[in-house]
DNA sequence: CTAAACCTTGAACCTAACTTCAAGGTCAAG
DNA sequence: CTTGACCTTGAAGTTAGGTTCAAGGTTTAG
């Protein structure tokens, strides 16, 4: 299997799949006598592999450390548990600060609704007092 | 005020503020006789610009061209409310995909917790069946 | 037999918002 | 009068996950 049959495999680009050999993801595959990398159904595999644990949100690095302890000889499965686990408490940390943050645009956007109208030649001045907008101007600076 | 003091007042290192000249987020200010920065309060307050616009979620080139509006004699209000919008929009997307990965992970979470212990010496190799990790290799390719 | 569509490599480029570095000038304290 | 803390510039480095490019070799269809 050549590059291009393994990317239509994967659904990877051919670009894709050197960087990830360069990185240590993919094993240096076997070569034809014109230097042409060749693959097989296993390539497919850990590529497939590595899509889906990207879609666990796993960093190409930790992905790297998992095939490296299946590697080793050690089932990388209580690794994986505990990358897990943290990126669940990150993910509801993001989730949190993001929601506050929606909340807050949402509140300072029916602000700025209420005292604009939709007309582009509506005299805004009036209400956008100050150095370059006053209602940025009006937020506050901490947290 | 030299750059140190600005950065004092403002709360940002004197290398962010030599790169928002750069940007054109600050005016070029005045210089000493050796060739020193010299910053008026209109730089506190501009620089308090860009941060209170940055908590709102602005990017630097959004923020840039309110500046630009502003200084071309428009209240940016009305491109303000517009920004605002469209974060809102991104927002609300970016949560509800994180909270369905957030909820996928956590089942995937606890089908792992269930079936492995925290006793690192266990037979994990038992439950682990699978290329690299079983655990991965079950999960849905798509999406 | 030639032109298109591949393949190879290494290096450079992309986003965003900075930070760091190198090499040099300035200024205040002791 | 020197040491150390600052200032200047332009360029390069950072992160992550790739993409694009240049220059060259290969393969295949017509």
């Amino acid at each position: 299997m050549l590059i291009r049959d393994l990317s239509r495999a994967a659904g990877v680009p051919a670009s894709t799949i050197r960087y990830y050999e360069r990185l240590g993801l993919l094993q240096a595959p076997q070569r034809s006598a014109a230097q042409y990398r060749l693959y097989g159904t296993a390539d497919v595999e850990r590529l497939r592999f590595i899509q889906k644990a990207k879609r666990l949100g796993l960093s190409l690095t930790e992905i790297g450390q998992l095939i490296a302890l299946r590697a080793g000889g050690t089932a990388p499965c209580q690794q994986l548990k505990a990358m897990v686990s943290s990126h669940l408490q990150q993910l509801d940390q993001q989730i949190a600060e993001l929601q506050a943050l929606r909340q807050e645009l949402a509140t300072y956007h029916s602000n700025l609704a209420a005292q604009l109208t939709d007309d582009a030649t509506a005299p805004t001045e009036t209400f956008c007092q100050g150095t370059i907008c006053g209602f940025i101007e009006q937020v506050s600076y901490d947290a």
